[in-house]
DNA sequence: CGGAATCCTGCACGATACTG
DNA sequence: CAGTATCGTGCAGGATTCCG
């Protein structure tokens, strides 16, 4: 959901909708980074990329710089040689955190409900289409 | 968020993480579908469209049948001429509807903060540029 | 090690036109 | 009124290569 941070954030006359931090939840690589920076306090670049098996090393910067610019995670460089980086959740952050998990619970607690629908709903769209 | 409702669910370690819910809260006509249709209880279509200005008749449909799909909205029709079609929140999508409003209201009263760090992130790279 | 730069592709979404 | 069908396109995001 990169796409659409990207987009003027001018909203219907729904005033507010603080699409900024709804984008964030809507971003998969936001909130699977959020959540092991929950549980592991301090994490490298490397080993952030090594926990979320599927991220390309570009998206984990991508997502790192935009979580580090909204305030959510803290970056930390230490000029050595070879480089040291580490990234931790910033007070913000781990508050950010709190919602997502708690929504990430009520999600789950509800995954088949939304899956059953679907299943009957695709089973409707066929029968319609054998009509 | 669309876009990711299509990409296959397989999730990385992290286990489940009910993707399907959270791209529905990140995609931005889901949201605000779901708010008014908290407040009117019902709505036609068209209403619907009037209230979110800025959508277009296409993705209202799309949006209202993922919705549908999902189970988070009951969709009745009056088989009339012209056709007369309402939508409603299903149980489940006023639950839905519930947390998307209290995260909705953790978001504006954080809003500031993100702006600041914006802000200020933004700030520290020009000033790189122009060392 | 922790990125930045570049290229390429698919698909999300808007605009437009047509229908029962 | 409430959609569906079709086309056009911008841009998100993966793969690859290079760098301090």
């Amino acid at each position: 959901m990169r796409k659409a941070a990207a987009k003027s954030n001018v909203e219907s006359g729904c005033a507010c909708l603080a699409r900024d931090v709804l984008d964030r939840i809507g971003d998969r690589w936001s909130v699977i980074c959020i959540l092991h920076l929950g549980e592991h306090e301090v994490l490298r670049f490397t080993e952030l990329r090594r926990l979320i098996s599927g991220i390309s090393q570009r998206m984990l910067t991508v997502t790192l710089r935009d979580l580090e610019r909204d305030g959510f995670v803290a970056r930390k460089v230490k000029p050595v040689i070879p480089p040291h980086v580490e990234y931790r959740l910033t007070p913000l952050g781990r508050a950010l955190m709190e919602n997502v998990r708690s929504l990430c619970q009520w999600a789950n607690d509800h995954q088949d409900a939304v899956r059953r629908a679907r299943e009957s709903y695709d089973a409707r769209a066929l029968q319609e289409v054998s009509t």
